[in-house]
RNA sequence: GGCGAUGUAGCUCAGAUGGUGAGAGCAUGCGGCUCAUAUCCGCAGUGUCCGGGGUUCAAGUCCCUGCAUCGCCA
């Protein structure tokens, strides 16, 4: 298997703003980058904006600005979108970065200079209102359907790539390679597109129509157009042709799309790699699409139109894991509330942060959270059980759990399995069958605790080796499960990595290999680690279902009060709702400097990402000076109500922590940039 | 209009090369446990596998056709 591997997410068109699409693509990315990344692949994951074009021109326009200063406000909604969603990419690449301007216009020549580029008219109509050509298909009587004009017949020049002379190869190419476009529907897709003859494609624009891209470097009254830009991103990321990292990662290169670009990347951008003399990529990934369908949901829980704002409602984490587990790979599929909820409740809160809960708290009960020593041979002997390794070209029957005579070694032996069925269907993009598996070992887990009945074991002092047996099996359980659960989850993980006293999770340098580790049969936490009781992973979303579900529950026990009063009203407890109203954003002080007649505050100036500084009042001059303040990073409440202080107009708060007399102020991670959101 | 995909239990969907009585989760009903986030475990149902033809000893799975939905292209 590749120790290396290269992803691309497309570079998202920055004419509309990041939404549930895009979202789910950089996830899926990350989730990806991240697996390889625990079975110690050096992984690099990019993602960016695509910036010139007509759309971009016009938006610009209509907001009287710059198309760059356009370009530069969207495409910092991309890259603010990800770091809250716990997406981290080792390049976010602009098509007006300098670096990628000078590879495109390289690869121009070069292709111009081997004479695959080549110049030529072609005639049709012509909707001056419009600024575009339409087909006959296209017009409507005769006339431009948004204008009710009749276009003109013009004849432009323009130039072309000689995209057709390389269709056969490409034939030959996905033929020779049969996972090159994968799941199987699109690579049979793109070979009915080449079943027919390929035209080659028009690559530029005059600048009497379009200015608003790269000068073609052998004709500077042309633009390139669209795909000879974008596409060239994946490659220039990289510093083609001689960057150090084009060597390394480009061998390994895949590609990651919604089903809708399939043509530019499958026909068009092998094509043109090929043209340029540059090798073509490994595999190109290809997704369906989400529809987003009406929430049913209570009041109680509150309607969010916005999916990506469900995430923060919910929590980053449990919003990956909903998108990688109920879509399955290529195909379409449904998002909702309703479903998200769903989910959550079932997956996380019951079956994972249940399980996650009621080992732990046995473990804390009976053995003072320390791992016993295992007492059943099969632990006490390192390695994977030799049955299960002979079992392995059968994977993966993992129901084969359902029998209740549940043991120690079978529970050994199905996280082994479920471990080695895991990686090989993240690796392909089976993001479901892997997580399936996965919920299937959780799910013995708590077959187990049933089957074994640890609270019975305990009364019994005679049954302590076998008690022992019990939770050090389920311990180690928890932990294989936890390095699972990192690529979908990494905050979660490293929680329950916490809990559990398993280190590695949490460090990049020592993670790698984790997973080697589990199929190598080794435990993950020896006897004598110390855990700790968690408090809940996942909060039960409360929806008025299961409120009724509970009510009738208590009803049914004999109508007796309940230990637990269920409606206790918590003052002193916000919902994550409420918490949600506050806009905490990471800043950057730029100035810093006293206010007359005040001791105690000082005036700043703070970058938060936005068009220009805010102006905060803080009363921090006791504390810190302000020549240290300025580039100092810092989170601010930002759509706290402005006030005045001693006559100065204050736009917000920063946040800071103080004991007894000393008071620290509150620096996030470097790798936050400014407007980064923060919950 | 052309090409392609999808249509399986009330809901969301798996069914990898055609082959044991068609599956999972959720929802529903019943029972068990009490370590746990009123969670967990067991049992129970319900399906003209979109309609109609065909190939085959055998089709949800392959072929043809019709309908519905979606995507790409023109």
């Amino acid at each position: 298997m590749d120790n290396i591997s290269y992803l691309t997410t497309p570079i998202y068109y920055v004419n509309a703003q990041p939404h549930l699409g895009h979202a789910y693509t950089t996830v899926v990315a990350d989730v990806y980058t991240r697996l390889g990344r625990l079975v110690g692949r050096d992984a690099r994951l990019q993602t960016g904006t695509d910036e010139h074009g007509d759309k971009i021109a016009q938006a610009a326009a209509a907001e009287s600005v710059e198309p760059k200063q356009y370009a530069d406000r969207i495409s910092d909604m991309f890259r603010q979108t990800w770091p809250p969603l716990h997406i981290r990419y080792d390049r976010f690449i602009r098509t007006t970065d300098p670096d990628h301007i000078k590879v495109v216009q390289e690869i121009l020549q070069k292709v111009y200079d081997a004479g695959d580029i080549y110049f030529a008219k072609y005639g049709g109509n012509y909707c001056v209102g419009c600024e575009r050509f339409y087909t006959d298909h296209e017009l409507v009587d005769g006339k431009c359907p948004d204008h009710q004009t009749e276009p003109v017949y013009i004849e432009e020049e323009n130039y072309f790539f000689r995209m057709s002379k390389y269709q056969d190869w490409l034939l030959e190419h996905i033929e020779a390679h049969p996972d090159f476009i994968r799941p199987e529907r699109y690579r049979n897709e793109v070979k009915s597109f080449l079943a027919e003859p390929l035209e080659d494609l028009c690559i530029s624009r005059p600048k009497t129509r379009l200015t608003w891209g790269i000068d073609l470097p052998f004709d500077d009254r042309f633009v390139t157009y669209v795909w000879f830009d974008a596409l060239i991103n994946y490659v220039s990321g990289l510093g083609w042709p001689d960057g150090r990292d084009f060597a390394k990662y480009w061998p390994h290169a895949q590609h990651l799309i919604a089903k809708d670009i399939l043509k530019p990347h499958g026909i068009y951008w092998p094509t043109m790699l090929r043209a340029a003399g540059i090798e073509p990529y490994q595999h190109l990934n290809v997704h369906g699409y989400w529809s987003v369908g009406e929430s049913k949901m209570s009041k109680s829980v509150g309607n969010v139109v916005r999916p990506l704002e469900l995430a923060q409602v919910y929590g980053p984490d449990a919003f990956r894991y909903f998108l990688m587990r109920e879509m399955t790979f290529g195909l379409d599929a449904n998002f909702s509330q309703d479903l998200l909820v769903e989910r959550y409740n079932a997956d996380l809160a019951n079956d994972l942060g249940n399980l996650f809960s009621r080992v732990l708290n046995m473990m804390a009960r009976y053995r003072d959270g320390l791992v016993p020593e295992p007492s059943s041979k099969s632990d006490q002997r390192p390695g994977p059980d030799p049955r299960a390794q002979a079992a392995e070209d059968t994977l993966p029957p993992l129901r084969t759990m359902d029998q209740p005579w549940l043991r120690s070694s079978t529970m050994k032996e199905l996280s082994w399995r479920t471990t080695q069925y895991y990686q090989a269907q993240m690796d392909v993009f089976a993001f479901r069958r892997a997580l399936e598996a996965l919920w299937d070992l959780i799910g013995a887990a708590n077959k187990y605790v049933v089957a074994t009945e640890p609270w019975t074991l305990a009364k019994d002092l005679d049954q302590a080796p076998k008690l022992d047996q019990v939770l050090y099996r389920l311990c180690q359980v928890l932990a294989d499960v936890t390095v699972m659960v990192w690529p979908v989850m990494p905050a979660v993980a490293e929680k329950m990595a916490a809990c559990l006293g398993l280190a590695g999770v949490t460090t990049d340098k020592i993670r790698g290999g984790l997973l080697a580790k589990i199929a190598s049969g080794q435990a993950l936490l020896g006897p004598g680690t110390q855990t700790q009781k968690p408090r809940p992973l996942f909060p039960r979303i409360e929806t008025d279902k299961v409120a009724a579900k509970a009510a009738k529950a208590e009803k049914k026990a004999g109508g007796k009060k309940s230990a637990r009063p269920q409606t206790k009203p918590r003052a002193e407890l916000v919902a994550i709702e409420d918490f949600a109203r506050l806009d905490l954003r990471v800043g950057v002080i730029t100035e810093a400097g006293p206010i007359e007649g005040a001791d105690k505050l000082l005036r700043l100036m703070v970058d938060l990402g936005e068009d220009a500084p805010r102006q905060l009042v803080a009363g921090v001059a006791a504390h810190y000076s302000p020549q240290e303040l300025v580039g100092m990073r810092v989170v601010v409440v930002a759509n706290l109500k402005p006030a005045k202080l001693r006559g100065v107009m204050s736009h917000g708060m920063l946040l800071a922590g103080s004991q007894g007399k000393t008071m620290k102020i509150l620096q996030p991670d470097p790798e936050l940039p400014p407007g980064a959101k923060i919950k």
